[in-house]
RNA sequence: GGCGGAAUAGCUCAGUUGGCUAGAGCACACGGUUCAUACCCGUGGUGUCGCUGGUUCAAAUCCAGUUUCCGCUACCA
């Protein structure tokens, strides 16, 4: 009989740096289904692997001194080295700057462009600069760029596009008949109002303006771009090839049962990898999941903000199988998770320490005093074991009903009811009471069989989500962990058999205020070091005539307005000189309308007029911008009049 | 601006197709217990189920309106 297969996949990392523990998150959630499958018999491929392509790390390694490949094969491995640390158990590692992953992209993307999905355009009066973005002529409005309304360029540059509405049918159909491809099910409406019903555009899939990719093999001065290069890793991971020669894998494994993702890229798994595929004539995946993300305090995790938490000094404090188990435990199906250092040693105090490190203990603990750690089934049962039985026994169902719907937090749940349960059996019994009196000696000793029994049940469902902690769980009462087909039934717990002399503290109290000290000081430490700055992409050098074209001058805002029908955009009324301009600037998160006015701020005067959001601007308010978007206007350091020239 | 989602105990959240006194965990209080990592077990709350109307024998659950927050999208000279 051979063994059903399950494939599934993370998105892959991209290779500009680090990961925190928000992407961490992914892959241990995929390492626990990916588990959790093989445990229930599947075949598991899971794939995961590092994007390495693109502009960016062609940039970031320039600024690190060193070649494109060395630096992403340093990031690159950086990375593997968080996901083994997790312990996570992929099967493949794919990195997109593997040989034979980038000869399939070349392949696919010829195929795609001899049957005509692909094919060579031009930017010809349809590319609005500022916006960099391309429009189809029907989507113009009055010839101009229906975003900005200014002018489209004439072609500067040539590329490829791939006919995404050629398949927006197909697609449109598959999504709704197969309700369960995009996960959850809220993510489906977003796709479907934002993008598939008002018409696709085509999708720009090759680069002119940067090197580091793969080539497009007819036409050497484009680069793959992105979308192909990176989302084909699921079928190039296979031994996919686009003139037929798939290896055993492919055929074995695709179509995919599963891509895990963030929610943020859902747009080009639900959309144009699905089209890629129909443009191969290859099945499409059965399911995307775009999970939430895990968010710490009141927002995301941001380098500039000092809060960025790496799992290596999670995994340091704490230990692997903690950092797992709360990132599991606090990520909610659909929405956000929220954690706090707070949150955090709660949920390892109550619920490994006190609940599952504690029960271990005492139990082995009760063995060793009152038997030398041997623990027998005397057979004397009671009344009381039979729904301490009940319960455990139905946690299998139970987890297998949850992570057949991807809900990992709540299946740990369950284990972990199971380990409630255990120590309110021991309250029930009175093991201590019970051992004062000789004749009961016999139940005494069934009692801790069961236990230890119960225990051993629980570590071994336990092992797809915290698999150090239930292997030691089980190496401490001498025993393996059990297969699901050793599940159906209790009392598997070989009888007579020693646990361990000296139990050993699986996760340990922390103190909140020691952890909270800890932190504090460690904020401290990063904000000194922090004065990094923030390096840009540098643009290509002007000419001191080309800057003598822009005529920069104070401008002192005399009324400011909230634009009605804009979210963020105010408008103000600058007195420049002897004239006023009405400017729309969008900084109405960072500066309120009554605020605005008085200030005299640096303006871009001869920019060309245009129409933001209905309203006329007529200049552009200058600002300095940080890392996360916050705005800071530019003000003359000492009082200038209003029109003074600024140069 | 367009589309969608959320609002439930101090905190983090469950509440399937409307139905018995609205739940869990944590925190807190009290009681029990002492094998154990001061741990475990039990008991407890006054929750206007965002607000206002409506449908219904019955609404946290359906409908309309409203407020706040969030997501996607547009916009951000």
């Amino acid at each position: 009989m051979t063994k059903k297969t399950y494939y599934m996949t993370t998105a892959i990392a991209y290779t500009s740096g680090k990961p925190h523990i928000g992407n961490t998150y992914e892959i241990v959630l995929a390492d626990s289904i990916a588990r959790f499958k093989r445990f229930e018999g599947y075949d598991v491929r899971f794939q995961t692997g590092t994007d390495e392509h693109g502009q960016k790390i062609e940039i970031k390694a320039q600024e690190a001194g060193v070649t494109p490949r060395e630096f992403v094969d340093e990031v690159s491995s950086q990375i593997k080295e968080i996901w083994d640390m997790m312990n996570t158990s992929y099967t493949k590692f794919i990195r997109t700057t593997d040989p034979d992953h980038e000869r399939q992209i070349q392949k696919i993307f010829r195929r795609l462009y001899e049957q005509g999905d692909i094919y060579k355009g031009y930017y010809e009066g349809m590319y609005c600069t500022p916006c960099e973005s391309f429009f189809t002529p029907s989507q113009l409005v009055d010839g101009k760029c229906p975003d900005c309304g200014r002018e489209v360029q004439p072609a500067q540059e040539e590329a490829y596009f791939l006919r995404l509405s050629k398949y927006a049918d197909r697609l449109i159909e598959h999504i709704n008949t197969h309700p369960e491809f995009i996960q959850p099910e809220s993510r489906k409406n977003e796709m479907m109002n934002n993008f598939l019903l008002p018409g696709l555009q085509d999708l720009c899939v090759s680069r002119t303006s940067f090197r580091w990719g793969i080539p497009v093999d007819f036409d050497e001065k484009h680069v793959v771009y992105v979308w192909i290069d990176a989302l084909s890793n699921y079928i190039t991971g296979l031994g996919y090839d686009a003139d037929g020669n798939s290896g055993e894998d492919f055929g074995k494994f695709w179509p995919a049962d599963l891509h895990l993702i963030g929610k943020d890229i859902l747009r080009f798994h639900t959309i144009y990898w699905p089209i890629m595929l129909m443009a191969l004539n290859l099945p499409l995946p059965k399911q995307v999941f775009g999970h939430p993300w895990l968010l710490q305090g009141d927002g995301k995790m941001s380098k500039s903000k000092g809060n960025v938490i790496y799992a290596d000094d999670l995994v340091e404090q704490f230990g692997v199988d903690a950092v797992r188990y709360f990132v599991l435990h606090e990520m909610p199906f659909e929405n956000d998770g929220v954690i706090t250092w707070e949150l955090l040693v709660e949920r390892l105090n109550s619920d490994l320490a006190n609940t599952l490190g504690n029960l271990v203990n005492r139990t082995i603990s009760m063995s060793n005093k009152y038997f030398d750690g041997v623990v027998k089934d005397e057979g004397a049962a009671e009344e009381i074991d039979a729904e301490f039985k009940e319960t455990i026994l139905a946690t299998t169902p139970n987890v297998v009903a949850k992570m057949d719907q991807l809900r990992v937090a709540d299946a740990m749940t369950e284990i972990f009811n199971l380990f409630k349960r255990c120590n309110k059996y021991i309250d029930e019994t009175m093991p201590w009471a019970l051992a004062k009196d000789e004749e009961k000696k016999p139940r005494l000793a069934t009692v801790l069989y069961n236990l230890v029994d119960g225990i051993l049940y629980g570590a071994s469902l336990l092992q797809s989500f915290m698999p150090e902690t239930a292997e030691k769980i089980a190496e401490q009462l001498h025993a393996g962990l059990r297969t699901i087909e050793e599940l159906d039934r209790l009392g598997r717990y070989p009888s007579g058999n020693r646990v361990t002399e000296s139990p050993q503290i699986l996760f340990a109290r922390w103190k909140m205020e020691d952890v909270l000290a800890a932190v504090a000081e460690k904020e401290e430490a990063e904000d000194a070091s922090q004065e990094d700055g923030i390096d840009l992409e540098a643009k290509p050098e002007i000419t001191f005539e080309e800057f003598e074209k822009m005529q920069f001058q104070v401008g002192e805002i005399i009324a400011c307005e909230e634009v009605k029908k804009s979210k963020k955009l105010l408008c103000s009324q600058v007195k420049i000189g002897s004239q006023v301009k009405q400017i729309v600037s969008g900084i109405k998160a960072y500066y309120s309308a009554e605020e605005m006015v008085g200030k005299k701020v640096m303006v871009l005067t001869n920019l060309k007029p245009a129409k933001l959001a209905g309203v006329l601007s007529e200049g552009m308010l200058l600002c300095a911008e940080d890392a996360d978007g916050n705005l800071a206007l530019m003000t003359p350091e000492k009082e200038m009049p209003a029109g003074a020239e600024i140069g």
